[in-house]
DNA sequence: AGCCGACATTGACTCCGGTCAAAGACATGC
DNA sequence: GCATGTCTTTGACCGGAGTCAATGTCGGCT
């Protein structure tokens, strides 16, 4: 699929990794060209912080490349991720004034941003981009509820089964997937002690639970970041408690 | 405020209790005239189910009055609610073909709903409403994962300051608020284990916070579903730990 | 009134996951 | 190579919340 550009020096839409799965994928050239012009890209290294909670909701955007984290914190430093955005996910918050949750990168990350009221005016202007918004704002919603689940009801044990599962899933396409049911090997994005703010969990038990994931003979963990899934099945098992 | 419409016999939003705060509100005459075509009234008895996760996403709708329960569940039978709706809020699960949690009665209720598809044609044709829900939608979003860091950081004592806080805020309109910062008595519309089920507890552990809190003259429990909040600031001193 | 079922409280005990602490791995730079 | 800092693993211990069980309270019904 090749877009080419009479407005090549401007239009960074033109090579973009995520043209048609992102937001954007509803609109036709000319109005991609028009949006292009409230545009810009941006680079973040891992750990930047791109947007605070309590600061003011200045940018909206997709995210290009990379993975980002969403995450609440109380007072006293204790922190939960309440979502993790991937390529073509939305950033931001529409409509608010403030900003609830802080977006940092996990990843060298690279994303396209808009000033917010400029992109508002913008989903006004372009229904399907409005429409296709309130879906995955949906598709957002539905997913945060499932995690409430995980994290009220859930034991240690089955919160890493959902989420190695969960990440295979999504790895899946940049790792390398044998056959369907067979063994797969990934990269956690996530340091440990990430994934433990995924959980709701402290660093020593999602440790531990790795330790037990892997003398069972479920998963490997060959160094690095990287988590080989070697019984699938037993790791859906246990998703659900004995 | 006075409707007055020239259909009486089928107009039953004339008399609506949430006419202007549901998302009919982004509507005119006419257009809800026409949208009134489709929606019926329905009223539900205490405990009874509306929707089951599982089942085809069929309908969608306003609550006019009384609180509703939105839930999710394990196999196993373990139970973690995921939000409350109280009036004019809305119900249902627009663009998706299968409902991914369960709606319950919590009070006698009464509502006004849609079957889905129709619905989803009625936000195409008014903007405005698309619009609306759309923000309700994001606010939803934002409460869901504030709910998060809730259930994933919180000590049961902060979880339970945090819901009668919630409760008080909530239910201030019905029950009497003396002063602002005054004691303020309210009935609860759940049960010990269904305040367990929002929060990721058990019944015993919510009965027990209930008796220190009051053990602590913070708040009293006049019998049957009430409460009081007679110390506010040291309730809201216990959303944070020590 | 008295019975019944649902809901709530309380107690005794257990155990999962948190805390504190000490070693390992591993990458990076000098 | 070695030093440094970050991340991970492992161990010992503790405590908050869950479990199991008994008792108490309330409202509804005949």
């Amino acid at each position: 699929m090749i877009y080419v550009s009479a407005m090549a020096l401007t239009d960074i839409c033109a090579d973009c990794a995520v043209r048609d799965r992102a937001l954007c994928g509803s609109l036709n050239d000319e109005e991609l060209a028009a949006l292009n012009m409230l545009g810009r890209r941006q680079k973040v290294a891992r750990g930047e912080t791109l947007i605070w909670a309590g600061d003011e909701s200045i940018i909206c955007g997709n995210l290009l490349s990379g993975v980002l984290k969403l995450a609440a914190s109380t007072a006293d430093g204790r922190e939960q991720i309440v979502g993790l955005l991937y390529p073509a996910d939305f950033i931001g918050r529409p409509y608010a004034d403030v900003a609830d949750f802080t977006v940092t990168a996990l990843t060298d990350a690279e994303l396209c941003f808009f000033p917010r009221k400029p992109f508002e005016q913008a989903l006004e202007d372009h229904i399907q981009m409005e429409r296709l918004l309130l879906q995955r704002t949906f598709a957002a919603l539905d997913e945060a509820r499932a995690r409430m689940l995980m994290l009220g009801r859930k034991s240690a044990e089955e919160k890493l089964a959902d989420f190695l599962l969960d990440m295979a899933r999504r790895m899946g396409s940049s790792g390398c997937r044998a056959t369907p049911d067979g063994p797969m090997t990934f990269d956690l994005p996530l340091t440990r002690g990430q994934i433990a703010d995924v959980l709701g969990l402290t660093i020593e038990t999602v440790s531990r639970q790795m330790t037990k994931l892997k003398a069972a003979g479920i998963i490997a963990l060959p160094g690095g970041r990287a988590v080989t899934i070697s019984d699938r099945q037993a790791l859906e098992a246990r998703t659900e408690a004995a």
